[in-house]
DNA sequence: ATCGACTAGGGTAATTTGGGGG
DNA sequence: TATGTCCAAATTACCCTAGTCG
């Protein structure tokens, strides 16, 4: 799925000025460009960002990187609370799923970039997943944190030999969890926007 | 959505002084300021409004009338549609969003004066949305324009009990919604009118 | 093929920069 | 030290039309 490109009116909303000014730069090789077939132009994200960055304009939220989350777990309650203190940053997509089987379908479609892995889920456990993950290299390089009850059904070691990015028992430090994603994810912690949440 | 900015000549205008001065302030790096591509200095209203709090200048109602709007549909297109309506006016931030549940995520993070909310989307729907809002006292002051397609799966009247403050149906009539949205807003505001400068 | 919205490219007017000297 | 004023070069705003995009 091809990302998103930018017109040169969509650059010059963001710096706010003409777009003939945005052409200016484009011809001056100031701003790398794409073109299409009739000669217009078109900016990748990562073109755009980096444009911006040296600007010292704060990249708006539409243009940061996104990471996609996949949380599975059969406790949906749990599932809700782990993807929102993803989803209230702006640098993540979640997506939640119930069981095993539909987790695999899931990241076949669109792999993510982190799963959130309950060992005790129905139809196919979580150590089965990693297991179909790891050796598929379409997948192997997605991160999964592992998470479980109380009592595990199997030993830790196990868990380390499926190279498991990270492992937590429940009940679950979310900021642990957010923290350890943002590090394993290299995610820029967004400056102003989560600074100035209040509550 | 990227906010407008302001040039030397906008802001030796709002401190009475010549642009060359403001350009000594920038360069005494006494004012914070974005860059265009071309060298030109673009100051955002943040930083503007910061600057002159600094200096004890009156902050000109230009830069803090500014009114936030979150336009909740799950229909994107007429979201787009609506937000423009509104946001090619200078005095309105304007934001989108396609579910009830998202919305008052959103609203929660930094309160909009006034929701134009779609009775049925998806998640939780308008009517819901509203009890929210108006049950909390940090919400319970924004004006809520509900909109809805032909047939409303309920009565109008408990759309009054609800104290909403406007009711459309689809298609809407921009103009009238604009209307009705600057006259509520106004309405709040005007009390700060009185203490207007003139000049 | 039609259509509305947008873009490229040019030309000109208006601002901005940065400097030097009141 | 801070600001007003003049200047040249550069940048941006704004208008236009033919052509492209979706």
């Amino acid at each position: 799925m091809p990302e998103r490109t930018y017109t040169t009116h969509d650059i010059a909303k963001f710096c706010d000025v003409y777009p003939s000014s945005v052409m200016h730069w484009i011809n001056g090789g100031k701003l790398r460009t794409q073109r299409t077939a009739g000669g217009h132009h078109r900016v990748t994200r990562e073109d755009l960002v980096a444009f911006l960055r040296g600007l010292n304009i704060r990249i708006p939220d539409e243009l940061v990187a996104r990471r996609r989350v996949l949380v599975v777990d059969d406790d949906a309650e749990l599932a809700k609370v782990v993807a929102r203190a993803f989803s209230r940053r702006a640098e993540y997509e979640v997506e939640t799923c119930g069981d095993g089987i539909n987790a695999l379908i899931r990241i076949g479609q669109q792999p993510p970039n982190l799963v959130i892995l309950d060992i005790v889920i129905p139809k196919m456990d979580g150590i089965q997943v990693c297991r179909v993950l790891k050796s598929q290299p379409k997948t192997k390089d997605i991160k999964i944190i592992a998470i479980s009850g109380q009592k595990l059904p199997f030993s830790e070691k196990k868990l380390l030999d499926l190279k498991v990015d990270g492992f937590f028992r429940k009940p679950l430090d979310l900021k642990e969890l957010t923290a350890l994603a943002a590090e394993l994810l290299r995610v820029e912690t967004s400056p102003r926007k989560s600074a100035r949440a209040e509550r």
